[in-house]
RNA sequence: GCGGAUGUGGUGAAAUUGGUAGACAUGCUAGACUUAGGAUCUAGUGCCGCGAGGCGUGUGGGUUCGAGUCCCUCCAUCCGCACCA
């Protein structure tokens, strides 16, 4: 009997479905292990190969846990709010609950099929209402909550207020926007509403006008993370600025906790980088300068560079500043007007395109130096940015490019303040060299003056010691239908939490759920949208003029919302009391193996640490990073193939001489016969087809080139780039055609190809569900593992699939007689296949722990060649490979696991074999490899032996040269399990 | 421009601490076997050379008894950020 994978695999699935193999439960006995894979959107295109990779691994690396004794969970969901699973709704024309349950219940066909380990009693579906009940609860912990720099921790809003009863705002170390400075007294005599305001100020998550990226074709606001140079990260549009009231997050709060967090992870230098350049941190000084003839006025800078404050000559603020329309003289009135109007027009994406061309314009106003009293002309330039630091910059052109190209383009004098260096050709950006026509700051070096400056300005009180963010607080609220409700209504105004027991706030029904251009969000059409404050609950809008009725928020929050926290659920994702039990996360702590993509690193990632950090000040629970370890798997291409189509130009009939517009053919040239093809071979075929055909062609290439354009043909018509001519010619129709195809000497229809994206588009995808069909899940999830490193972006290629799926059958016929019948001998096994597994052992338990998976599939297939050369049948040894192959090929492993007489369907619980160094130890060795004027000994050392005992097996194997040399030896070098040297 | 990564046979790749470069697989060549298969087995396969031998990890240099690995220079490719003051 051969190995009959199909067979196999369908038994074992069904036996760990019914048998909930894989439930996991919480037990303090054991270490807990928590694996986790970045939970997909149900797309409607289904998985292809590259989404399983990842899961494959945590897989693996999750089975690998339980054989070494771990409580597992390794659990998966679905990623259903938010855009993309909307955006598929809207293109099919389906309503997005209907698309999104389709589309999750043919992923877990299809997830189902490749064997893996998850506890799918575990499921969550962040569209899920008694998902999302609990991440309206955790937006409404944020919205009562404030961050306290003192303690550096959010803390909660009503302990501010009292504060504010107390003694006012004037002691508060905060993070805030609050504008206004009020004492007990005054906070008390504000209204309601005006309270209210100040609080928003404060909040976690508040409602603000702000600029924000509006993307009109979305018919949405977007995250900063969500538009990419200028258009949307989702369909690629334009996106603009504008003035929208949206709900924020003030992830800003987070910024050093969030860039200091970093350190510890476990994650590549890469995602690390990414995240604090986007963090962004500056440490610089913020300094006041007075504007002249507007006594109360001054402009605040941010500066990282207070050293060169004696080099500022102009400066420059941000078209939109506030101050821009008051300090414009009359004389530059309508030539500013002019500046802010052209400025504004720009889209993001031209003034990117535009950074070279520097624009600006003076606006007739001067500020007074705060130390040398210079006066220094203000004028606004677009290069300064609204949004970044104060909207203000001192220009300092011997010491900034940009500055230095304005103050070139508009002919404003350039002072040098460093000594020895030559500014005529560019600006001096080093952060080095000496300081020099500055006063108190001269002669001294970059780092000391910087300090000085700074504290002469703070004892000057003209300005002080500041860090800057790059970092902006995150857009929360979104235009659109398919994203979980805000709790929150409208009384006169003043936004209102509902309860948390009226908690969920189900996402209503509406007829209408298409974004619009103009912003009014879907949930404008709801029937019942409004908050009845008596009876607590929803109602429609004629009961509106009632005065306990209140409008509700209509945006939906964004898609992130959901995906920042769902690796918490997880744990405990029944529990109706509270978003996670405390003693299931106290068990189960923090994901000790995240995978999944590097595209989130400034999204997803960042907004997941940011929740749990703050859920964490709140001691919900008692970790601050979500993620210890992050393995991000590298992308898997796609590999188009093409045919070449011959342009015959216009045909006509030798007969009649008239065009020939009925069947012309089309002719397919293979890729390697291209180069040789000439025209005459193509009138040649020509004539073949139909001897009336004669063609001009319409386009050449060169001497007798016939020019052709290249044809995508799908992946199914094609095999190790060989085109199926007979199978794509049968389903090749089009207006009775027949195509011809030129093959090459070898009667083969070679055919071009290209490596892009996984796309429909591109006839490229391959499903895991063929590959399951015609090899097997444990081929499959073992040929995705040797493809290559797990990290790295590769194509997908079936080349070498059939040696993987060769090795199973291999390992199959160890066990097996040549009738099929089970084979195994008992008793002691040699020593040679005891070196032999023990030597795998070793490997996959070091593959394994520094989480490297293609080696260890060689690793197998070594094994089982010298098993096999051993003709080694030994049930001990063939029992822990079994064991040893559990992670990597979980249904093939059950069956030899039952046939060795376990009990069926515990494999996955066996113990992970012990290695034994001294299955390794032969007869230690050694001898002259060559004699290039030195000595060159290969030992074969056993690596635990200590240094002493290499040395004196050196000294052996020294003297038996010195013996036949008659030579001693000038230096010895000994590594321990290593080739050793000796120099003579 | 700044930051990160990568560069090894025809191909995917290995080489864990500086220690026989190319494991394993695929492809190719030759052969064996066979109720013919995507099967199995044997031999060969980095380059040059009949051979002994020489040369080989993007380029050029350095450290070292010894470098794919460490240091410096340059080149190429990919990714991220980009008027961030």
């Amino acid at each position: 009997m051969d190995y009959d994978f199909k067979a196999i695999e369908q038994k074992w699935r069904k036996h760990w479905a019914k048998n909930s193999t894989y439930k996991t439960v919480e037990n303090p006995e054991k270490s807990k292990y928590y694996g986790l894979t970045m939970f997909p959107y149900p797309s409607g295109a289904g998985l292809h190969v590259g989404h399983p990779l990842g899961y494959i691994a945590s897989d693996i690396y999750a089975r690998y846990k339980r054989l070494k004794g771990f409580n597992v969970l390794h659990p998966m969901g679905y990623d259903s709010f938010g855009l993309p699973a909307e955006q598929y709704a809207i293109q099919t024309g389906q309503h997005p609950a209907i698309t999104t349950k389709t589309n999750v219940e043919r992923y877990r066909e299809q997830l189902d099929k490749i064997g893996f380990s998850f506890d799918w009693s575990r499921e969550v579906r962040t569209s899920d209402p008694s998902y999302y009940k609990w991440t309206q609860w955790i937006f409404k912990q944020i919205f009562e909550s404030y961050y306290c720099n003192d303690s550096n921790q959010a803390r909660p809003i009503a302990e501010l207020k009292q504060v504010f009863e107390t003694e006012g705002n004037s002691k508060i170390n905060a993070v805030h926007d609050c504008e206004i400075e009020f004492s007990a007294e005054e906070w008390k005599s504000f209204d309601a509403k005006k309270q209210n305001d100040i609080l928003m100020d404060y909040r976690l998550t508040y409602l603000a006008d702000s600029w924000v990226n509006w993307c009109p074709a979305l018919g949405t606001v977007l995250a900063n993370d969500e538009v990419v140079n200028g258009v949307s990260e989702r369909g690629g549009h334009p996106v603009e600025q504008k003035l929208m009231r949206q709900w924020s997050m003030r992830i800003t709060a987070y910024a050093e906790r969030l860039l200091q967090g970093l350190e510890d992870l476990d994650w590549t230098d890469a995602i690390k980088d990414i995240q604090r350049n986007w963090i962004g941190k500056s440490v610089g000084a913020s300094v006041d300068f007075k504007v002249e003839e507007h006594e109360n006025e001054s402009i605040e800078v941010f500066t990282t560079r207070p050293d060169t404050i004696f080099g500022v000559s102009f400066m420059v603020l941000a078209p939109e500043h506030d101050l821009v329309d008051q300090i414009t003289t009359d004389e530059y009135k309508s030539e500013v007007e002019e500046y802010k109007k052209t400025a504004g027009l720009k889209s993001e994406r031209d003034r990117m395109s535009d950074v070279k061309n520097v624009t600006g314009q003076f606006t007739g106003a001067y500020v007074v130096h705060p130390l040398n009293g210079e006066k220094i002309p203000i004028w606004i330039g677009d290069y300064v940015l609204a949004s970044y630091g104060t909207g203000a910059v001192m220009a300092v052109p011997c010491g900034d490019q940009r500055d230095w190209d304005f103050a070139k383009k508009f002919d404003i004098p350039i002072k040098n303040v460093f000594k020895n260096v030559d500014i005529s050709e560019g600006a001096y950006t080093e952060k080095t060299g000496t300081i020099t026509n500055s006063e108190f700051l001269d002669g001294l070096k970059v780092n000391k003056a910087i300090k000085l400056a700074i504290h002469e300005l703070e004892k000057q009180g003209i300005g002080k010691k500041q860090t800057n963010y790059r970092l902006r607080d995150a857009v929360f609220s979104r235009q659109r239908y398919w994203g979980e409700p805000f709790p929150v209504y409208y009384d006169n105004g003043v936004a209102k939490t509902i309860a948390d027991e009226h908690l969920p706030i189900e996402l209503p029904e509406v007829d209408k759920y298409l974004p619009t251009e103009d912003g009014q969000p879907p949930l404008g059409n709801a029937a019942e949208w409004y908050w009845d404050e008596k009876n607590n609950c929803l109602t429609s809008k004629d009961n509106a003029d009632q005065p306990h009725v209140h409008p509700m928020e209509l945006n939906t929050m964004p898609g992130w919302a959901g995906s920042s926290w769902y690796f918490l659920r997880y744990m405990d994702p029944k529990n109706e009391k509270a978003f996670v039990g405390k003693e299931k996360v106290d068990y189960w702590k923090n994901v000790d193996l995240y995978i999944g993509g590097a595209e989130h690193a400034t999204g997803h990632l960042l907004y997941a640490r940011f929740w749990t950090m703050f859920l964490k000040d709140h001691g919900y629970i008692n970790f601050e990073e979500p993620f210890q370890k992050m393995i991000n798997q590298g992308m898997i291409l796609g590999r188009s193939s093409f045919v070449y189509r011959v342009h015959h130009g216009i045909l006509t009939s030798k007969s009649t001489g008239k065009q020939i517009k009925n069947n012309p053919p089309f002719v397919y040239v293979s890729f390697d016969r291209l180069k040789q093809f000439s025209e005459n071979e193509y009138l040649d075929i020509l004539s073949k087809i139909n001897p009336d055909f004669t063609s001009i062609p319409f386009q050449k290439f060169g001497k007798g080139e016939i020019s052709y354009s290249p044809h995508r043909v799908g992946i199914n018509f094609v095999e190790n780039d060989f085109l199926n001519v007979d199978k794509y010619q049968a389903e090749w129709s089009f207006q009775n055609m027949i195509p011809v195809f030129i093959k090459n000497e070898n009667r083969e229809f070679l055919c071009g190809h290209e490596i892009e994206k996984m796309s429909k588009s591109y006839f490229n995808v391959q499903t895991p569900d063929d590959l399951v069909e015609k090899y097997g899940a444990d081929t499959l999830r073992m040929y995705e593992m040797f493809l290559g490193p797990l990290e790295q972006a590769k194509p997908w290629d079936t080349k070498g699939i059939n040696g993987v799926h060769n090795f199973l059958r291999k390992l199959w016929r160890l066990f097996h007689d040549s009738e099929g019948n089970i084979a195994l001998s008992e008793g002691e096994p040699d020593a040679k296949a005891l070196k032999t597994l023990h030597k795998t052992i070793k490997k996959i338990q070091d593959d394994m722990d520094r989480y490297v998976f293609n080696t260890a599939v060689s690793a197998f297939m070594i094994c089982v060649n010298e098993l096999t050369d051993l003709k080694c049948n030994n049930k001990a040894i063939l029992q822990d490979l079994v064991i040893l192959l559990t992670p990597y090929a979980p249904h093939i492993a059950e069956e030899l696991w039952t046939k060795l007489g376990n009990k069926a369907g515990t494999v996955s619980d066996a113990q992970f074999p012990e290695f034994n160094e001294e299955y390794l130890v032969e007869n230690t060795f050694a001898y002259p490899v060559s004699f290039n004027g030195k000595m060159r000994f290969k030992a074969e050392l056993p690596t635990n032996m200590s240094k002493e005992d290499v040395e004196k097996e050196v000294l052996a194997m020294e003297k038996a040269q010195q013996y036949l040399e008659g030579k001693a030896p000038k230096k010895v070098i000994v590594v321990p399990g290593r080739i050793v040297n000796v120099v003579v």
